[in-house]
DNA sequence: CCGCTTTGCGCC
DNA sequence: AAAGGGCGCAAAGCGG
């Protein structure tokens, strides 16, 4: 396959071919170039720096290699080692998102990197490494989440702005001038500082809303919902309700919409690799948590529908194949994992399975989950070793990897905020560090198996993006909109992914589609099972819904 | 006045 | 009923 490196030289495209000629387009005729020549894996300094014009120009890329994203992953895998030739630069850089000053900043540090020997070195870490396999799969499904994320936030998810304005006024009144609470918050607020016999009380203040409640003779060392819902006391039921609407109202009310679902989409700005085990992180609209009361308003286009796809007990099976289980993969074979547990006869109730694989997966020690953990050592004692193994080895510091090798980073500073977060002095003893150590063995513990989810994820979302363009290929080119059409069916015109979470997809297509989206979708989840795990028979079963709102789904 | 931390809560 | 891992965000609080 082609290999071909882009490279900016002022207003102008250094284009690096794999044999080593160099030729120069003008800046506006790069994505003409792009179009031309399918099948190329283009290799650029950073995809957030490239692709949002690229597609904005109509063009889409098949493959790429993001060598900031690559970069980072190559720093800390051990499947590479420390590499001392690479250019600190690349470590700083950060990814740019639209009406960022730094895309228009003259001063670009992209600018100051050399992309050609930064892809050469590389190459020769990928060439000498004992997994090459393995962390070549991993650097190819990181850059293709970043052309992934660069598309979501292009086509953006269907959100009705009406549908979200009308339930927001059905739940708290209609939209209050700027700084004034919605008619039914005011109410609810009249309320709790007629329970707590405050009349100036603001709800909105922790400190003073505490001091109120015990006062009150409420004995509540903190506001949290969950505090207050174990009081019986006229206070509680206004105060919990009025917290409800304020947390909506603050996360995804009416500002909400007014600066994240402008022109019928909603927009958010994914960041691959943005989390440690390789998740991604978001920047922007909260995309990482759209609560399921909103939900209603993500609705799809006229003649289109929403194809909702999640993963059933993702990291569980992720478990039994990296650790090569057969128990906990025959427990996996069924659509839902507890449930096999108990049909094996591991545990008596679905309740007790899960308490006890959260435990195993989060490092839970006490209550119902740290009895049942060492039940499921018993019967599962690779898929438990393997997380007790990871949780040893950051407890002396040692560093753990996922499957595909990312690595987790060195203990360190983060022992240090670790300390910090716990919020108590440092005792004589080491107790403290005890604490510390157990709360990093957990971590590691977790990572392993978040980390390697996230590649499923990975795996999963490149070949599906990969298949929703063939499909609107194959379909357009025969159907409705002819030939001539075809080759300028756009990403946004044909089936396209609309929003990802974690282990969680939502496909936009047109309805008549619909069901061969839901056959795709999981094809390339039975692509991702055999690319991390072989051979090895362990199932990822999709919970699928073709609906028309997302609210719809599960 | 700004910018950072804390609190509380949404998601997987 | 809460616990155990990973996040982002808004408002309030606070220090400079």
């Amino acid at each position: 396959m082609d290999r071909v490196l882009l490279r900016r030289r002022g207003d102008a495209v250094a284009v690096h071919e794999a044999d080593g000629t160099v030729t120069e387009v003008p800046a506006d005729g790069l994505p003409a170039l792009v179009r031309a020549r399918a099948g190329v894996r283009w290799v650029w300094d950073d995809t957030t720096r490239w692709y949002p014009a690229l597609l904005a120009a109509g063009v889409r890329v098949e493959r790429c290699a993001d060598l900031r994203l690559c970069a980072a992953v190559l720093r800390r895998s051990p499947y590479a080692g420390p590499d001392p030739a690479e250019d600190p630069g690349w470590a700083a850089l950060e990814p740019v998102t639209a009406g960022d000053p730094a895309l228009f900043d003259l001063a670009d540090p992209a600018d100051a990197l050399d992309p050609v020997a930064e892809d050469r070195r590389q190459q020769a870490v990928l060439a000498a490494s004992p997994q090459r396999a393995r962390l070549g799969l991993l650097l190819a499904a990181e850059s293709s989440g970043a052309l992934a994320a660069a598309e979501m936030t292009h086509t953006g998810m269907p959100w009705r702005a009406d549908v979200h304005d009308r339930l927001l006024t059905g739940l708290m009144g209609p939209r209050p001038a700027a700084g004034m609470r919605p008619p039914v918050l005011e109410e609810l607020a009249g309320e709790v500082r007629a329970a707590l016999g405050t009349p100036d009380l603001n709800p909105d203040s922790p400190a003073v809303l505490l001091r109120a409640l015990q006062t009150a003779g409420l004995p509540v060392e903190d506001t949290r919902s969950w505090t207050l819902e174990r009081f019986e006391h006229p206070v509680v039921a206004p105060l919990l309700e009025y917290k409800r609407l304020a947390r909506l109202l603050a996360a995804n009310g009416w500002s909400w919409l007014d600066t994240w679902a402008r022109g019928g989409r909603f927009r958010p700005v994914y960041l691959p690799g943005g989390v440690v085990t390789g998740r991604w992180a978001s920047s922007g609209g909260g995309a990482l948590s759209v609560p399921v009361q909103v939900r209603p308003a993500a609705v799809a286009d006229d003649g289109w529908c929403l194809v909702v796809a999640d993963v059933a007990q993702l990291e569980p099976r992720v478990l039994a194949g990296m650790s090569g289980d057969t128990a906990l993969a025959d427990a996996a074979r069924s659509a839902d994992l507890y449930a096999g547990m108990v049909d094996a006869g591991v545990v008596a109730t679905r309740a007790e399975a899960k308490v006890g694989v959260l435990g195993a997966l989060y490092g839970g020690t006490r209550g119902e989950s740290g009895r049942m953990v060492p039940r499921l050592a018993r019967r599962y004692p690779r898929a438990i070793g393997l997380v007790e193994e990871a949780a040893r080895a950051g407890e002396r510091g040692a560093v753990v990897s996922t499957l595909l090798g990312r690595g987790s980073p060195a203990p360190g500073a983060a022992w240090a905020e670790r300390d910090a977060d716990l919020g108590e002095a440092p005792e004589p003893g080491g107790r403290d560090s005890d604490r510390a150590r157990r709360a990093w063995g957990r971590f590691t513990r977790n990572f392993v198996v978040q980390g390697t989810g996230a590649e499923w994820a990975l795996c999963w979302l490149a070949d599906l993006r990969n298949r929703l363009w063939r499909l609107g290929e194959g379909r357009l080119g025969k159907g409705r909109l002819g030939d001539a059409r075809l080759r300028d069916a756009r990403l946004e015109e044909r089936p396209h992914l609309a929003f990802f979470l974690h282990d969680e997809v939502v496909v936009h297509t047109p309805a008549g589609l619909a069901d061969d989206v839901v056959a795709e979708v999981r094809a390339a989840a039975g692509t991702a099972g055999r690319l991390l795990f072989g051979t090895f028979p362990v199932d990822f079963p999709l919970d699928v819904a073709v609906v028309r709102s997302w609210a719809d789904a599960g």
